[in-house]
RNA sequence: CAGGGUGUGGCGCAGUUGGUAGCGCGCAGCGUUCGGGACGCUGAGGCCGUCGGUUCAAGUCCGAUCACCCUGACCA
């Protein structure tokens, strides 16, 4: 990607709505744009590393055998109130509107009833099971309050996958693999050092649910954790009870705040038995399917990643989800034209500044993108047939053969 | 939803006791610059969130309304 030919341009200072870290770098480095409150528009780079976000969790999960689909965000009114889940009494955050012919329609917030609701046209026999279902879909929640950027918005992209079991056993196994399958996935986006699995409320078929949190000074979430963070658990379950089950006392528990980037979630027959998700077993007799569902806010996990990483220069991207690992500045008539030649010669690796601009200007706003690398070549460099490549992270500079890049 | 705060060119801001809008950045043109956001000159761009009221006159005063931010509550 040139920089002189994408629409998008950096901002000196950020919007000032816009406040939270994720959002004012995200927007000053050209990756997001606000169009109102908790709803954002992502632009070129923006979408890059959500992709990228979106291909690692697609890669854990496809190894799990999981399949990929993709439903509509527009819900039809009838499943949910099968549930008890289409009243705003039972869920304060639902949009809704109206069919042009009259009926009533709600936009997602998530997607357990009609993922029942489909699933109940292909599973009739435990020879359909066990089966495990995921998309990637847009999600709406009318909140009252959206903030801190990316972090709690009215529209997000999230990950929600589903799995169907013949037993308590199976669904068991499964919920375990998926458990091993996210601590893979937040290691694989730069997060896993900070992120616990941590007990939570598990509502009404389960004692407990499983979140995973992100350690994080502007998390929303109040966690507690034990010496060496074997033990991490949701305020909301902080009790004797738990405490006992868990095997911690209170008093060498130590409290942070913490950023939800999933939960998991045995539903057993929460959804599957009022609407009716059954299949015929080896007798013939009908039996109600076990259920899982297990959450990724992808959207989330960008501004996450933005609000532990980024310096006070601006975004700091992990090599795994940058948009691009290189962001190439030539300098000079010599070293613009040999970057010319770097640029053709790796595609899709490099941002590259071509943009008339003196050095400075360029530097800075190498270091507000964040890319993992930055090149420069200069008649310096060229001078020993080399490039500077310089770690965002870390801020050191070395020479490097352009040929060995 | 409660409390607090803010709406003035794309972004950040100023605007005195009411007299018809200004600065920095950015943008366009010309020139000088060219490894850390350079500089000079010229120029474009705004019915001051919206509606209503007071007044000869409203960015400024009054009322309403909308939006946005922060803290809290909420987060199925």
């Amino acid at each position: 990607m040139r920089l002189s030919k994408t629409f998008v341009k950096t901002l000196r200072e950020a919007p000032k709505d816009e406040t939270a870290k994720n959002g004012a770098l995200l927007t000053r480095a050209g990756y997001i744009h606000k169009e109102m409150a908790g709803v954002y528009d992502f632009l070129p780079l923006g979408i890059r590393v959500m992709e990228n976000i979106k291909n690692i969790i697609r890669d854990e999960l496809n190894k799990l055998g999981c399949e990929e689909l993709q439903m509509t965000a527009l819900q039809n009114p009838e499943p949910w109130e099968k549930t008890g889940r289409f009243s705003d009494q039972a869920v304060d955050i639902w949009f809704k509107t109206n069919l042009a012919s009259g009926g009533e329609l709600g936009l997602a917030p998530t997607h357990e009833e009609p993922i029942v609701n489909l699933m109940k046209t292909y599973i009739s026999s435990y020879k359909d099971l066990p089966l495990s279902v995921y998309q990637f879909q847009t999600k709406f929640r009318n909140e009252l309050r959206a903030k801190s950027g990316i972090l709690r918005g009215r529209e997000f992209l999230m990950k929600d996958l589903y799995s169907f079991h013949t037993n308590e056993e199976d669904l068991d196994k499964f919920y375990a693999e998926v458990e091993v399958a996210y601590k893979k996935i937040y290691e694989r986006l730069g997060l896993g050092e900070d992120t616990f699995e941590t007990f939570a409320s598990g509502g009404i078929f389960s004692k407990y649910s499983h979140e995973f949190q992100t350690f994080l000074p502007v998390g929303e979430d109040d966690v507690y954790y034990n010496a060496d963070k074997s033990v991490v658990l949701n305020k909301e379950v902080l009790n004797p009870e738990t405490l006992n089950d868990l095997g911690v006392k209170e008093e060498e528990l130590q409290q942070t705040t913490a950023a939800e980037v999933g939960n998991i979630f045995k539903l057993k027959f929460k959804y599957s038995e009022p609407l009716g998700l059954k299949y015929s077993d080896e007798q013939n007799s009908q039996q109600v399917v076990y259920m899982g569902c297990y959450g990724i806010g992808v959207s989330r996990v960008m501004g996450v990643i933005v609000e532990k990483y980024a310096d006070d220069k601006g975004l700091v991207w992990p090599e795994s989800v940058a948009p691009f690992k290189y962001h190439l500045i030539g300098i000079g008539e010599n070293g613009m034209k040999r970057a010319e030649e770097f640029y053709a010669s790796h595609p899709g690796e490099v941002l590259f500044d071509d943009r008339d601009l003196r050095p400075g200007e360029k530097f800075a706003d190498a270091e507000l993108m964040g890319m993992p690398y930055r090149i420069v070549i200069s008649d310096k460099t060229l001078a020993e047939d080399s490039a500077e490549v310089t770690d965002r992270g870390t801020g050191e500079s070395r020479l490097v053969k352009i040929s060995e890049l």
